[in-house]
DNA sequence: TAAGTATATAGATAATCATCTATATACATT
DNA sequence: AATGTATATAGATGATTATCTATATACTTA
């Protein structure tokens, strides 16, 4: 047992809640503004904000700053550690 | 949005903790007895008891008992499950 | 520069979680 | 039947979480 188990900790607790999997989801189709993102939830802002700083801080999603907007978009190398993780564990399940 | 969302959810909140992660990675080499499992811990029996039923409850992983000893091992299909879900995504993401 | 819009932070709170000790249950063996 | 071993449950506790309201910050535009 030498592998990244705190990493895949982290991205999995980020997404250990159903609004931030959908979140995930949604980026999945490219970047979105956080209003973008508010409009499809009925959540305050503030609560919005507190799940995009989980996913940011767990590293499985990229933000940045254009004007006013935050931009967020999912980091491709997070997500693809994770899913090798999986990958791998299904590849090496024996029935 | 109208997929199993509430289902990954589920899975990923089992998996949100290191010990967890820990135990599903070691029965990817196949059906292990709670208290092999055990040994590679420093937590007590009713601790592991209770990380077992969590990842049992998810659908993550199955058990039987076997005389004294209760047997773990995952549910393929639902690992498949939760692995299709990060390659979709994976897949779906423009860079 | 004043007003408006988008987002973040602070602080509070109720709920959930991970862990322990103590004890119960289930099965096996002498 | 009594004892020993493996596992589960009960109950307690401190830590973490998801949410809210109120407020601050950052940027844009009139």
């Amino acid at each position: 047992m030498n592998k990244n188990y705190k990493q895949y900790t982290q991205f999995m607790k980020a997404l250990g809640d159903e609004t931030r999997v959908k979140i995930l989801d949604m980026l999945s189709c490219g970047e979105l503004c956080a209003c973008n993102i508010l409009e499809e939830f009925h959540i305050t802002q503030p609560t919005l904000s507190y799940h995009m700083k989980i996913l940011s801080e767990s590293g499985l999603i990229k933000s940045r700053k254009d004007g006013i907007w935050m931009k967020y978009s999912i980091n491709k190398d997070s997500l693809d550690l994770l899913t090798d993780f999986f990958e791998k564990i299904s590849n090496n399940i024996q029935k």
